[in-house]
RNA sequence: GCCCCCAUCGUCUAGAGGCCUAGGACGCCACCCUUUCAAGGUGGAGAUCAGGGGUUCGAAUCCCCUUGGGGGCACCA
């Protein structure tokens, strides 16, 4: 983290709107999120408004824009011609016996033998008008609106609604990994007309901060990744017909449908102390044996209840695992099955303190919330039969379940905050662009089943399809997201980097590596010099920190070129001073002063190449800068010879001090 | 330990039994362009498709085994 914190910006703003650029679908909904660039343990709680720069509070409205799908669309399913099927009768009607040849559900062969010969893109075609195509309705939509009066989920033929989720746990900042999983089920809602619902997992009371809540938040609406539904913030009401979508505040309904598992039976009062449990599955890991809960409280009698009840004792409540091979067909994997009596004893589902308890909420929720399909980290696979128990004890019908492959660190473990930069805030603050990091994640374990691989969010959105999602892990890859992010800023409008760069210049400038904050219009003409040679945004200090510096500290080793000695470095910059002071004020331009500098070179047998070096390092400090004679012109010509004074002088002072040469 | 998942250049991937002598991209190398750095262009190195058995006239592709890797097994999410 550390490492980055010169690149902070440090304000908000580093993603204000402007135009979309040249070919950028990504921008096309007008202001996309702002994003406070500072670390999340400043962040102050969701309630002080942390924006600095006016711009009107209804931005603040986690509503998306409203979309113009069309109710009456033949949405394209991913399962074919089908869609619309209730998702539990996939999972109930497959048998164990029944897998396609192919490992992948039937369904998806269906959706091969609907478009046999020719793209599979031909689904595409009938993408809901406005719900994912590049422009056309989306081009006009306004900022972030409140929520849509009489919002309808879009609906296919047969009357299910393609609803899916992202359900972050607010116990960190926005992660890499949660990002890309709010990309593909954003990606999956977009091309299929969908709904796209945000929840937060908040029952982890003991790690959940508003400050996390918030970076998550604002990480995704940076992203440009709106959801349909989902939390108000502060103050502000829920949007969406299935709240509240912060887990803590359906406490009620956890606990109504905790006390039907329990009259059903379904479920049960547990005493164990949580040094018992320890006990117990240390005693098990010593004998080799798979951690599991005994089922010590499954049968309780009133008497022992009431007993552990007077010694002052709290119960959790355990929801009993029925035996069973649990079997679904993971979207992107197949068909899987598990043992349920390898799923390590009655699940607990309410803490001892009457919180509910993840797989329990993630259930009631998806149930209530009416998602159809569940697409979450493969880390989740071994869990699903839980969920899937769960879903049948509560009646429900079961979503569809699609398994993501893992990001992974360089040694191919789960991506982690140990081996990787895995908070989305600080690539933000190190100036990557949010449609360069949408490119890169999508590609992330998905592919087009093209060679194309630069393309916008709607571009992606209109091809993206759960078929093509890859199976194995995928290695976070530095060095492809800085290309891709370079090949987004180099498509960006003039302005709109300028918009762009902007907080990343006033960092330099509150880091003291600048004197002052350049206007608009002084950055303006340096665009052509920058835009491409910025992999990342926060490279720009490196690039143009030498224009406003007043003082300029030059070494004196770097001053003389390779090939030359220190006393023709002192001629050629003695001659060049002369040469560049003839220039008028007038002809300060790059032709003006490329010509008598050449000619320069030329008298006095030099090459042109050597003395350019020597005149850039005098007047800009570094090797490496943007084309000299536009540098020179950016520094104006005052500056130009004052700097190149104060290099000769260096060089002469240097004389006696046996300096190179 | 038990269960589940996965396996194509270093990395991300294309690949749906013959279009594969395995394609593209990043990275790397060389050359071109060039005042440096970039960007761009051209070319190159780089994968016996983890290994072994099948099935088939034919397998990267289908099946089995092995190996390797990963994930899960909480009163975390």
């Amino acid at each position: 983290m550390a490492a980055h914190v010169g690149h902070r910006p440090g304000l908000g703003g580093v993603g204000r709107g402007g135009g979309p650029p040249p070919g950028c679908d990504l921008a096309a909904g007008r202001g996309p999120p702002r994003r406070d660039a500072r670390a999340p343990r400043d962040l102050p709680p969701r309630q002080s408004d942390r924006r600095r720069d006016g711009a009107p509070p209804a931005r603040r409205n986690p509503a998306r824009p409203g979309r113009s799908w069309q109710p009456g669309d033949d949405l394209p399913d991913h399962r074919g011609g089908r869609g619309g099927r209730r998702p539990a009768l996939v999972s109930r009607g497959t048998r164990p016996d029944a897998r396609s040849r192919d490992q992948r559900p039937g369904a998806v062969r269906v959706a091969r033998l609907a478009h046999p010969r020719g793209s599979p893109r031909a689904g595409d075609a009938r993408a809901p008008a406005g719900g994912s195509h590049p422009g056309a309705a989306r081009r006009g939509r306004p900022g972030p609106l409140p929520p849509r009066p009489g919002h309808r989920a879009p609906v296919t033929s047969e009357g299910a609604a393609v609803r899916v989720r992202i359900a972050p746990s607010p116990t960190g900042p926005l992660h890499i990994g949660t990002a890309r999983t709010a990309l593909f089920n954003y990606l999956f809602a977009r091309h299929s007309g969908g709904t796209f619902v945000l929840r937060l997992e908040d029952t982890d009371v003991e790690r959940s901060t508003a400050a996390f809540e918030q970076d998550i938040l604002d990480g995704l609406r940076w992203l440009g990744l709106g959801w349909d539904e989902g939390p108000g913030l502060a103050g502000e009401p829920d949007h969406g017909p299935y709240g509240p979508y912060r887990q803590m505040e359906r406490l009620a309904r956890y606990k109504a449908i905790s006390d039907r598992l329990l009259a059903a039976d379904q479920a049960y009062y547990c005493y164990c102390t949580a040094a018992e449990l320890d006990a117990e599955r240390k005693r098990l890991e010593a004998a080799h044996l798979p951690p599991r809960y005994s089922g010590r409280c499954a049968h309780l009698t009133a008497a022992e209840r009431a007993a552990f009840e007077a010694e002052g004792r709290r119960p959790a409540i355990r929801f009993r695992i029925q035996p069973g091979i649990v079997a679904f067909d993971d979207l992107v994997r197949g068909h899987v099955e598990i043992d349920a009596s390898a799923l390590g004893g009655d699940l607990a589902i309410v803490r001892a303190d009457g919180t509910p308890l993840y797989h329990f909420c993630v259930v009631v929720d998806d149930a209530a919330m009416k998602i159809s399909h569940v697409i979450r980290g493969e880390d989740h696979l071994s869990n699903t039969p839980k969920h899937i128990l769960l879903f049948r004890a509560l009646g429900e019908a079961e979503p569809l379940f699609a398994h993501l492959p893992l990001i992974l660190n360089p040694d191919r473990t789960k991506m982690s905050k140990r081996k990787s930069q895995t908070a989305v805030d600080d690539y933000i603050n190190e100036g990557f662009i949010r449609e360069g990091l949408l490119n890169y994640l999508a590609l992330l374990g998905w592919s087009t089943g093209s060679e194309e691989e630069i393309l916008g969010l709607d571009e992606i959105a209109a091809r993206f399809s759960l078929e093509h999602v890859q199976k194995g892990g995928a290695v976070f890859d530095r060095e492809r997201l800085e290309w891709l992010n370079g090949q987004w800023i180099r498509r960006l409008a003039p302005v709109e980097l300028i918009d762009r760069l902007r907080p990343f210049v006033q960092a330099e400038a509150t880091a003291g590596r600048i004197d002052r904050m350049p206007a608009d219009a002084e950055l303006l003409p340096l665009v052509p010099l920058v835009q491409e040679r910025l992999p990342v945004l926060g490279a720009i200090g490196d690039l143009v920190d030498f224009l406003f510096a007043d003082r300029l500290d030059v070494d004196r080793a770097l001053l003389v070129p390779k090939r030359w000695d220190r006393p023709t470095t002192l001629a050629g910059l003695i001659a060049a001073r002369t040469a560049i002071a003839r220039v008028g004020a007038t002809a300060f331009e790059p032709e003006g002063l490329e010509e008598p500098l050449r000619a320069l070179a030329e008298e006095h047998g030099w090459k042109a190449g050597d003395l350019f070096m020597a005149i850039r390092v005098a007047v800009t400090g570094r090797t490496a800068t943007p084309p000299l004679f536009q540098t020179l012109v950016a520094l104006g010509r005052e500056r130009v010879l004052a700097r190149l004074d104060s290099a000769i002088g260096l060089l002469t002072d240097a004389a006696g001090e046996g300096g190179k040469g």
